[in-house]
DNA sequence: CTGATTTCTTGACATTTGCGAAGTGGAAGC
DNA sequence: GCTTCCACTTCGCAAATGTCAAGAAATCAG
């Protein structure tokens, strides 16, 4: 296993040379989680962000009549963390599971901090990167507001067909914000178009 | 007009001595913009980010049937401007409207690049800003998510009474994602309790 | 392979919310 | 002062979604 895949997505971000791409992503170590292990409970800080280089995994919480809320899926090629416990080093409030095997390449907080003190480049990476993920998490705000279930349904379905590959319906369906029984009849709805 | 309240809300999110603090904000500018007005339109980048001295304002854009979506609203002592087009440097897909009169604390994307680069607490304090704003985007998320309409708005009214004394109850209902009429109803039936 | 468990679908029914139209009250402009 | 416009409410009905219960289908464990 070796780092391509993560010095390609870091470049997306930020582009930059191959060699402070090299020194940036020197830290990441390897990682493997089984099926249905945790990357992160909450309660624990989380203290090292992943990217994955095989796998999916999930990132949930409770609603208040105890109810499981799937908030993120994380695909490979994508990092896996709960950037506000990172950042904030307060407790987390998700779990973090893994929905197959996992293969992640991760880094700690205090290799972060090491790396944003001195590196430049790091710095402008690690700022675009969480703007990056208010951006998504903003675009599914939006989408929330102003769509109905199906028409979300349909922008995950074709931004992102892998997930229905792993994912059980019923985490897909609490990730779009309805009943697993609404999922089921949307889908039965969309097969006929 | 003073900068104490700038001062003390920089340093809320990121304790740092006085002098580091007035060094932080010495560059902040003074403006005034009238009710009605724009701070930002779409398709412009956001090229300050203000901190509210006094008065209210709310981020808009429009869905794909054309309505008005109301993404935010901005009260006195907090930050305005498009996040995303600020540090992205992209065209701002909303619009950033005065409801009522307002002073602002305003610093240019140059100021602030000028910042980073020279005091490190800044740009520590960019990120956890960053980050605050994501942890209050993640919460409206899953408000969305797990909550009822009634539910959001008794949470909205206990959280942030002010925004009811000012802002005209369409666009709260637009933010809260549901019609008019519906809040409508919604008011009468809390009333009730 | 078999039984147990989990996931998914379906149906009946209740609730929530949206939509269009109508009406009221108040603020703004002339 | 009058008119116009806008914000807000209300009503009736339609559409979307939730809840509960049952059963089929798939998956897992031994």
């Amino acid at each position: 296993m070796d780092k391509d895949n993560l010095m390609q997505f870091v470049r997306k971000i930020l582009p930059m040379s191959r060699d402070k791409a090299e020194q940036l992503v020197e830290k990441f170590q390897p990682m493997k989680i089984g099926k249905h292990e945790y990357l992160l409970k909450a309660g624990k800080v989380c203290s090292e962000t992943h990217f994955i280089e095989s796998g999916t995994l999930r990132a949930y919480t409770y609603d208040l009549d105890g109810n499981e809320v799937t908030t993120a899926f994380y695909v490979k090629h994508t990092f896996a963390a709960d950037l506000l416990s990172f950042f904030k080093r307060d407790p987390a409030k998700e779990y973090i599971q893994a929905i197959t095997d996992c293969e992640t390449w991760y880094l700690t907080y205090e290799d972060m901090q090491a790396n944003f003190h001195t590196i430049p480049e790091f710095r402008e990476y690690g700022r675009l990167n969480i703007v990056e993920q208010y951006s998504q998490l903003k675009e599914r705000m939006l989408s929330m507001l102003q769509e109905t279930a199906e028409q979300r349904y349909s922008r995950l379905i074709s931004s992102s067909p892998e997930i229905f590959q792993e994912v059980p319906l019923k985490y897909i369906a609490s990730y779009l914000g309805i009943a697993d029984t609404s999922l089921s009849r949307i889908r039965k709805e969309f097969a006929k178009k």
